[in-house]
DNA sequence: TATAATAGTTAGAGAAGCATTACTTTTGTT
DNA sequence: AACAAAAGTAATGCTTCTCTAACTATTATA
């Protein structure tokens, strides 16, 4: 587990958690995301080390500059081709998986682009 | 090896040096991609036992009706981004990396909603 | 004909990513 | 004190993918 996909879905759960509630605890992430504590667990340990988040004592996480940097990015991408599929008739499901797989696989310049073009 | 990318690829890579070749042997798809000869022949295994190809008693690779309609669907999305990425702008390099990664995660509905949309 | 090059196969290894089970520890609550 | 919730650790397993190494078989050539 170094660079990759779950990282990323990871902090946009985060992300999405701190939305709705007033603290993230791993416990959280578990529940929002179905898997184990455990894994989780390891999980939080990688995005520490990773400087993505900060633990606090009572096992709060917060977001370190560039890992809200990151959660915002990947989570852009997500609302971005969730809706734009949406808007071209790709019906909920499907524009949501794939949103959830393009998302981690396209360069920030090849984003950028389509935003753009599609923006007109 | 079951489902996944490596065989689009294999498959995409077979297609293409049958574009330039009268035959396609597994020294060719190693040449091609640059691989050791022995992973060539376990994927040549997995795709012939997944039905996606046949292998004559020289060697040679052939389609099934089904290989063929992967390979080139897999080719035709590998295309249609790359050429679409570089019309927005996205420099050659980039735009064949982020094709290459796109190809093997969107939904059929999702790749001919967005052709759709860009053919506009 | 002896040797070299070419093609293919199999077995085994291992890295990387991801999540699990099972167990321990800590802490808070009744 | 007893229990439950939260967190953490270690070991394990699975999948995907490719590699090395050793071996066989065929063909070409010097």
């Amino acid at each position: 587990m170094k660079h990759n996909e779950s990282i990323e879905d990871y902090l946009e759960s985060i992300l999405v958690i701190g939305e709705k509630k007033p603290v993230v605890r791993s416990v959280d992430i578990a529940n929002e995301l179905g898997y184990k504590k455990s894994s989780i667990s390891v999980a939080v340990k990688n995005m520490k080390e990773q400087g993505y988040i900060e633990v606090s004592e009572e096992g709060y996480i917060s977001f370190t500059p560039t890992g809200l940097k990151r959660a915002k990015a990947t989570y852009e991408r997500h609302q971005f081709f969730r809706e734009w599929l949406m808007s071209l008739g790709v019906d909920a499901k499907t524009a949501e998986e794939d949103a959830c797989s393009i998302e981690h696989v396209i360069s920030d310049k090849t984003f950028k682009a389509i935003k753009k073009a599609v923006k007109k």
